[in-house]
DNA sequence: GAGTGGTCTAGACCACTGT
DNA sequence: CAGTGGTCTAGACCACTCC
């Protein structure tokens, strides 16, 4: 199988350091000439690479090589961008969306919320290094948080939380799963329709069974690796 | 885009209960000529329908839709049997390998053994309703089981654990990620070399910082959602 | 043995990116 | 505007599965 020889050529050029984190991949049509091939047998190497989490694809501009994973453990943290800080990652976020909602149903069902509840809601697009890596959205019952509703900016939820209520929770309810992104989320994270995300549901549920934050985040999945201790 | 078109024709015949859990689709020039496309187009419809999650293929066999995905708590269960039994659906194993190795790095380091320590590593394939779904490897630390050195066959490892150690752990440590199924794997489950899958790490580990368990689920991505309560 | 999926060729046109 | 990736066509041959 020729994309498999392909594949693991160009796996041997990252690992040996030719090609840093980051950096562009020659063209398609330069890569198949090189392998003697054609962009669709090529394609299929770099799609296959790009599941190893080696290679991302940006659309329509290209192939790149991917940094090393961050660990990260969403039972125990629920602010990603400190682990950037810890690996020393530049990052930033840039606000998306904040608006009231009636709490759709996932919503509604993990933070045990009575019908017809508000929620507000925040997405958010985290860039690290310059790459447009996740989406994060943030679900905070109204009931709960009355002064959000008249607010529009961009708040720090979860400094907002510490203050607030993250005393009293032991610990973060987490769900995980891989699901491929939407129309939406792939046109801010500037990936083909479809792809991929890795998906980590993080709830804070008080003593009382009442939960106070909902937090998604919908990740390239070369980009974090989860672990819980 | 066309394949688009083709995948939400496709995603809607299973919503609507045309195509039932575990059927086989038509064949793939059936379902060009159908769409009245070539098969490349096709192909990609249904590699994104299951990225999704709604089919998945079998290596030379053909595209199924995939059953409802069991939910797991790896934090809390060794045992994914039992999550099948909860849903009902039939399940096997079938021991792929047994045997005594030194501990690779990966193992020495989960469980904090020294080094030149030895383990004895089981493998098995899981079976869900017919279907080759996921390999587990359990590796146990020869120090603490000597009586397993000695064994060639099956045993129950989460039993010999409960009996022996598992009152004692309070939880596991779980590492979730999304890899690639190297050359064996695919070869056990029968998909194709380099798909994606779902790989659960769980080790328990006592108090005194001794790990006596380390299994590993690489499981189609389709069949679980993990959830950590 | 017929039919299937796995792989590959050799083109093409379009929309978009980067300069 | 040149070059890139996104998408598609219309074939082909092989290895394997299933009957």
């Amino acid at each position: 199988m020729q994309y498999l020889i392909i594949k693991n050529a160009i796996a041997e050029q990252i690992e040996n350091g030719m090609l840093e984190p980051g950096h562009k991949l020659p063209s398609e049509r330069v890569l198949a000439d090189a392998f003697s091939t054609t962009r669709i047998t090529l394609r299929e190497a770099l799609n296959y690479l790009a599941l190893s989490g080696k290679v991302y694809k940006e659309e329509r501009r290209g192939w790149f090589v991917s940094q090393e994973a961050l660990i990260f453990n969403p039972a125990q943290e629920l602010d990603i961008l400190k682990v950037c800080k810890k690996y020393n990652r530049s990052y930033k976020t840039e606000l998306i969306d904040s608006k009231r909602i009636l709490a759709p149903k996932m919503v509604a069902d993990t933070l045990n919320l009575p019908p017809f509840s508000y929620v507000v809601m925040y997405s958010r697009l985290i860039i690290i290094e310059g790459r447009k890596v996740a989406v994060q959205y943030q679900y905070l019952p109204e009931a709960l948080f009355p002064s959000l509703a008249t607010m529009d900016n961009d708040i720090d939820v979860i400094s907002l939380l510490k203050e607030q209520y993250l005393l009293h929770c032991p610990s973060l309810r987490v769900k995980v799963g891989v699901f491929p992104a939407t129309e939406g989320e792939s046109a801010v994270l500037n990936i083909s329709s479809g792809s991929m995300l890795m998906d980590i549901h993080q709830s804070a549920i008080n003593n009382n069974k009442k939960g106070y934050l909902l937090q998604v985040i919908r990740c390239c999945h070369d980009v974090i690796e989860i672990e819980i201790k």
